[in-house]
DNA sequence: ATTAAAGTTCGATAGTTGTCGAACTGTCAA
DNA sequence: TTGACAGTTCGACAACTATCGAACTTTAAT
């Protein structure tokens, strides 16, 4: 069984679920920084800096455990992915999630 | 003093504080539903129908003090305003918000 | 193989949130 | 003015969250 039509909801209420856990994992500073840092080094010029996760660990006044936590976090919502890059874990946008975002906010 | 330039904290922070309230207020499920449900009915044909309080708590599976307690929430995040008409508070949404986010979801 | 750095897991704890019922305060119609 | 409906405030409580330190695992450099 896929993740589609496989429950007694329609559309618009699985949507709504979506977008809440989405909201939910920015409502929090931390979480919110991360995801706009790794937003916005994205179209940097280096394309290779990455959003390496040991930065985040470095910059935010947080420490390892609770960063770990809160990518984690974000990444069950779909709004970012981690991929090993040699030493570090690197963090990128998750396209697809932003696309769905911005067409919530879209003006009708 | 006015609101501006009033502490430390620059622009870019002070208009983080701004979203994660907005992201906050909308990670609610129920929350969710009453923003829309007053986005949504906002552009219908009959534009005095209105979002009542009433109707949220009637519609809603949660009790009169709930919906009270969650409305505050989205009035003070700054994405709704609440205004008496006659007998019934009747909810709006502010469009001004509603901007600001979407310019945060906007493509670079 | 050692070691150091990167990252996770666990358990604890303080703080926050969603919900309720009960009691309260308007507001309007009869 | 009384009664009914609309809405708020308060106190309580269970559930959830953010954070930490300690102990652990994994990765790569030496």
């Amino acid at each position: 069984m896929g993740t589609r039509n496989t429950d007694t909801r329609n559309t618009d209420t699985r949507n709504q679920d979506h977008l809440c856990r989405a909201f939910k994992a920015l409502a929090n500073p931390t979480r919110l920084r991360i995801y706009q840092q790794i937003r916005d080094q994205r179209s940097g010029e280096v394309a290779d800096s990455g959003c390496k996760l040991v930065d985040f660990i470095n910059s935010l006044k947080v420490g390892a455990p609770t960063v770990s936590h809160h990518l984690k976090e974000l990444v069950n919502a779909g709004l970012i992915e981690v991929r090993r890059d040699g030493r570090f874990l690197t963090c990128y946008l998750r396209e697809d999630m932003r696309e769905e975002l911005r067409r919530f906010w879209e003006r009708t």
